[in-house]
DNA sequence: TTAAATTTCCAGTAAATACTGGAAATTGAA
DNA sequence: TTCAATTTCCAGTATTTACTGGAAATTTAA
C-alpha cells in the first residue's frame, strides 16, 4: 500500500510526536496510519507501507493493544489478525484519558496515600508531607470529577464543553438553587 | 543535604515516574526535590543530595525552567542562584496543563489545519481527510473549552469539580432558563 | 495429523539519550 | 580592572532504547 502525500504528512507527524506522547516513532507512525486508513490493517500491510520490519510492527501493535488504542478483528476469509483503531473519536479521547491517567497519575496517588500515612519524625519531614498533602488533595479533587464526568453522556460532555465560561452564570444560579457540592448540600 | 527516608521515597518515585511525563530522571527527581524542601535550593545543593554532577543539575534545572516549572529566585548576600516552585499547588497545575499542551497539542492542532486546507484528490484522501476533520473537532472543542476555564477563578474551578456529575441537573435547569451554548443563544 | 501461514520470541546491532569532568565564559564584589 | 565564584558549554563515554532478521512456537485449513 502507497501513502497519498496528504497521509504521509499526518503519519510522519504524528511519528515525530510520539516520543511526546510517551511512545516511540514507530508506534506513532502504526497508530496514525490505522487512524486514516478507514478500514483495517494486517501487520505486513502496516510493515510494507511504513517500511518496518516484521517484527517491529508485531511490537509496535503490542504497544497499541496495551494502550487500548486498537483492537484485533478478522476478515471472513482470512486468517491473519487485522487491526482498527476505536472507530468514535470520542472513544479514542476517553481512553486515552484513562490510560495516561493509570500510568501518569495512579501510581504517584499510591505513593502519596503511603506517605501521608507516615508520622513525621522531624521539621523537613512536616513540610515535606504539607506539600504532599496539597499536591495529594488536587488529585484526588481532578481525579474524582474526571470519574463523575466519565459518567455523563458525551453529548452532555459536549454540551458542557460548548458552555466554557459561561457555566460561572449557571453555577450562581445553581447556588440560589440550592445545589451544593457533591455532598448534596449547601456550600 | 542529607534527605530523610520519607523525602527519599518522595524523590525516587518522581525520578521514576519522570519518563512517563515526559522528562528524564534527574529533572524529575530535581523537580521532587525542590517541590518538598519547603525553600529555594542552589545547584552545588541539589547535586550533593541528589549525587548528580554540577553539569547535570545545570540541564535539569534549565529543562524545568522551560517547562515554567521551577523559577529563578536570589537569596540576600549570596550571589549563587537558587531555585524554586510556584507556591500554589494549583499554579503548578496550571502550568503543567498549559506546557502540555503546547507542546502535545497545538502541533497537530497546526498540521490538521493546513492539511484540512487541501482538496483531497483521491477516495483514500476522503477518507483520510474525514477522520482528521474528527480529530480536528474534538481538539478544537477541548482546547477551546479549557481556555475559558483558565478565564475563571481558582475558586470556580474548585467548586466545578466538586459538583461533578451533579452539573447535569445544573445543566438541565439553564436549558430551562435560556443558558445556552457559546453563542449564547438557545441549543 | 500435517504443512503452510502467521505470530511471537530472542540475540545481536544501531541509534538516541543521558551523564560526566573539565575548559571556557560570565558574573559581581573589591 | 582584577580575581574568585559561579554558570555554561562541549567532547567523550556510558546507558538506555529502538530496531532487525531469523528461529521457534502457534494456529488453522485440509
Amino acid at each position: 500500500m502507497n501513502l497519498t502525500p496528504l497521509a504521509e504528512r499526518f503519519v510522519l507527524h504524528f511519528g515525530e510526536m510520539g516520543s511526546r506522547w510517551g511512545v516511540n516513532r514507530t508506534v506513532g507512525q502504526i497508530y496514525a496510519l490505522l487512524y486514516i486508513s478507514g478500514k483495517p490493517l494486517c501487520a505486513d500491510e502496516i510493515g510494507e507501507t511504513l517500511a518496518f520490519s516484521r517484527s517491529n510492527v508485531g511490537i509496535g501493535i503490542k504497544e497499541l493493544q496495551a494502550w487500548r488504542l486498537v483492537k484485533l478483528v478478522h476478515l471472513p476469509g482470512d486468517r491473519r489478525d487485522f487491526f482498527e483503531p476505536p472507530k468514535d473519536v470520542w472513544d479514542i479521547f476517553r481512553v486515552l484519558m484513562e490510560e495516561r491517567r493509570r500510568r501518569e497519575i495512579e501510581p504517584t496517588l499510591s505513593m502519596l496515600r503511603e506517605a501521608l500515612l507516615e508520622r513525621p519524625d522531624s521539621e523537613a519531614d512536616q513540610i515535606a508531607q504539607d506539600r504532599m498533602r496539597e499536591m495529594h488533595g488536587l488529585i484526588e479533587l481532578t481525579t474524582g470529577w474526571l470519574d463523575e464526568v466519565q459518567r455523563l453522556s458525551p453529548e452532555t460532555v459536549i454540551r458542557l464543553m460548548q458552555l466554557g465560561a459561561k457555566v460561572q452564570k449557571v453555577l450562581e444560579f445553581a447556588d440560589k438553587l440550592k445545589f451544593g457540592g457533591r455532598d448534596g448540600g449547601e456550600a
